[in-house]
DNA sequence: GGCATATTCAAACGTACATTTCAAACACTT
DNA sequence: AAGTGTTTGAAATGTACGTTTGAATATGCC
């Protein structure tokens, strides 16, 4: 194998590591280039500029991820009879983990990244997201809506982002919470046990009953997007 | 009543705001006096420092809240027999909606505010928020483990972190959810909305079954603390 | 009214940021 | 080896940030 690595992978190994622990907005493209030892200037001449170099990180992981998700998603839905809820949350597991084999720590990289582009503000990160792989979530909408008839589209629509709440902090916090964790009962968590352990939390969720007076005011209940187009 | 609001007053409302909205890191002293309409100087004059002021702004509402919810956990603690989970979590609401009379729009800030404070790197919050609390949300994991007695405590670790995970994230993304709702689902949703559709979601998922395989290595089951103690 | 204290104000300081510039070094084809 | 296009390098540009300063103004007290 060749050792010599390119300025481009140099940048964004450690970007996405940056990013991830710090978040887009908090690391500078300073920090970027001296922790990957090539010139400032380096980065807007590969990538254009900042915003460019942050979808060019998630990019790496998003072309494996998505269509590996989109297949099983196509799976499920050719299936006779509908999938159960922690069937359908359980092909997460795979595609997820194979992350890994993008780069070291690929799925706790990945993950806290998508964290990230929620919670720094990032307009173009939803934009961009949401053209390129928007059709790949209506398929998991409508995945979870026949695992669950009797969910509301309303109240699906707010438990699944409830769920992608949990994920996405829980991948924001990952590093300190395993550290408190590993100190309180002496027990190592990986990113692979932390999946495992979201996986019966998030069905029990998303299945959970439906209170009476939330069913009131559904007047309309076709099947929405799961994010708002926005301007790009 | 007298309508001369004080500077420093002028000062909270403004930052509250922003703070809610960008982030702490997104806003700038700047942008929070010329929306307060006051001296840029005045911040650091009144304050001390931009960390201050955000301690500022988030104690406004603790001082409030914690003392509410430290009498509510007492309470349940002194019940005879244990209570449910979802006994437990309600006591969350009405304490959580009266911040509304601390402000306008109180809780719906607050809690933006608080998980601005977990996805922001602000370690300063963390040790302050401990500091000063961490007492109070040991009551809710005692209450949280007496309604799961099945529940290991590094399970119930995890899931309570899940869902301050989904609180903090839905409130974080709180407007963005709000409009897609009312777009898609014409259906009008206040915080008072979000909340009430959080608590049989939370409640399902904290009880969710353990599976077998989590199990394992649970050989010290201690009770303990949410957070971790940090330098200051 | 006059003095002392508290507050406001405009300006400046030093630092850090993303991005641009242009010359130097490099790689590769002919 | 020369020449061409690509990549790197050091420096500078302009902007924004948090904080400090010292003079000006307001406020409260005798």
């Amino acid at each position: 194998m060749s050792n010599k690595l390119s300025t481009q992978h140099k940048i964004l190994d450690a970007a996405q590591s940056l990013f991830a622990e710090t978040g887009f907005n908090g690391t500078s493209l300073r920090q970027i280039t001296s922790q990957a030892e090539v010139n400032l200037a380096s980065v807007n001449y590969h990538f254009g500029s900042k915003k460019e170099l942050i979808q060019a990180v998630l990019q790496r992981y998003l072309v494996v991820l998505m269509p590996r998700l989109d297949q099983e998603f196509t799976r499920l839905l050719a299936a006779q009879q509908p999938n159960s809820l922690s069937q359908v949350l359980s092909v997460f597991v795979k595609p997820l983990l194979e992350l890994n084999k993008v780069h070291t720590h690929g799925t706790r990289i990945f993950l806290q990244l998508l964290g990230r582009g929620y919670t720094d503000v990032q307009g173009h990160l939803r934009w961009f997201f949401n053209h390129h792989y928007g059709r790949v979530l209506d398929k998991l909408v409508l995945l979870v809506q026949q695992a669950c008839p009797d969910l509301p589209a309303s109240e699906l629509f707010w438990r699944l982002h409830f769920s992608l709440g949990t994920v996405v902090f829980t991948m924001a916090s990952n590093e300190a919470l395993a550290e408190i964790a590993e100190a309180d009962f002496n027990e190592k968590v990986d990113i692979e046990g932390v999946i495992l352990r979201l996986l019966p939390y998030l069905s029990a969720a998303i299945a959970a009953p439906v209170p009476q007076v939330a069913q009131l005011s559904q007047t309309a209940s076709q099947t929405a997007p799961l994010m708002a187009s926005e301007g790009r």
